[in-house]
DNA sequence: ACCTGAACACCGTTCAAGT
DNA sequence: ACCTGAACACCGTTCAAGT
């Protein structure tokens, strides 16, 4: 039907203008986790990337100088979907119930690490760019993305629920066994149905070292 | 001197003899260690390393049969090394320093997360196999590694200085914290002068947490 | 402003051939 | 038994040229 031809044509010109317009970036990052989360980082390619898109591979250029700055804009937008997902278990608990937060802030994070491991271990490679210096626009959404576990623990600290103390040192270790557990389930060291146990162990732990801490 | 082109001519002769004697392997396992060390694992070929080791590139190919073996066989000498040295932190305390132990052990394994932070991430990077699987000799080598963590476990659960319980969800927990104390430096979100405070912190936590289990 | 096509130097993998 | 050399298909990066 000529209806059907005509709109065919619009589509394919408005896909070609799309990437006119500014939208080949995202559509490569796009598909970058894609295939991240497919086959790891150590498979992604520009040239497949712009293959799959429909460009050229010189185009990708345009947008990232290097593989490199690819990787560093992936990790950013990991810890800006991270931290929506923190925020979004942080919400889930009610606002008195700290315990139920934290555990719940728990869970979101494995979650992430489990559905996006390979993306994840890009996010704390750290070392973005060639001096091996640590990006620090990177570094700057990472922190914001652990905010909420920081708000949190403030907070019960102004309920008298946990001691005063440096947050960032008390959430720290909290964060470092989420994430270890994280890891050793990457590893295979740790099996998938005894990843919420462990969580559940490490928010107990975290509530009750601070109580022991107090004493 | 005559001496001299004699015995260099011998050390050329005896350095092509030791490739032909089952060397090889040895040599491109050496060098493929430092290249990590030095630009990490995404920098590693096996064109450059048969280069740098003095063999043509087809040559590594009676090693390995392919790069992800080769990386295979790092992560098993790398978990070799990794249980010695938390062999060596656990004999540094006294036969009856529990505590000691386990913060030796602790530090000992941060130690070597900042010596060999990319060969750690290697050794961690699960999935070793096309299909995705866990290589089955590389998680028994792992588990070996983290062997004296668990007896130390068992032996201060029979000194009654640990609640009885399954020893491998109480370590796991504690070398999830320490693994992630290690990624969090790795990333930049800790400092190198913190880690030594979140180690000692983390190891109370793991005393205090399991006292008040027991209460 | 944004993308293409050719070019360059690298890489992993394979395989016949050498010693 | 162990290694070499040529070959293939891929890759990242660069740059003149197109629209």
């Amino acid at each position: 039907m000529l209806s059907t031809t005509t709109s065919s044509a619009t589509v394919r010109r408005v896909i070609e203008r799309r990437y006119h317009h500014g939208n080949l970036r995202e559509a490569l990052l796009r598909r970058a986790q894609e295939v991240i989360r497919e086959r790891g980082v150590a498979a992604l390619s520009l040239r497949e990337l712009a293959r799959d898109v429909g460009v050229s591979h010189a185009a990708p250029r345009r947008h990232f100088a290097d593989r490199g700055a690819l990787l560093d804009a992936l990790a950013l937008a990991g810890f800006a979907r991270l931290g929506a997902a923190l925020r979004a278990g942080h919400d889930e608990a009610r606002p008195d119930d700290y315990g139920g937060a934290i555990r719940a802030v728990a869970h979101a994070y494995v979650d992430f690490a489990v559905r996006d491991a390979d993306l994840l271990e890009l996010m704390f490679a750290g070392k973005h760019g060639d001096d091996g210096e640590v990006n620090a626009e990177i570094d700057a959404a990472a922190r914001a993305a652990f905010g909420p576990v920081l708000e949190l623990i403030v907070s019960a600290q102004d309920a008298a629920l946990l001691p005063a103390g440096d947050p960032e040192r008390v959430g720290m270790i909290h964060l470092a066994t989420i994430q270890g557990i994280a890891t050793l389930l990457r590893a295979g060291m740790v099996t998938a149905d005894q990843v919420d146990g462990l969580v559940e162990d490490a928010a107990a732990q975290f509530l009750a070292a601070a109580v022991q801490t107090q004493a």
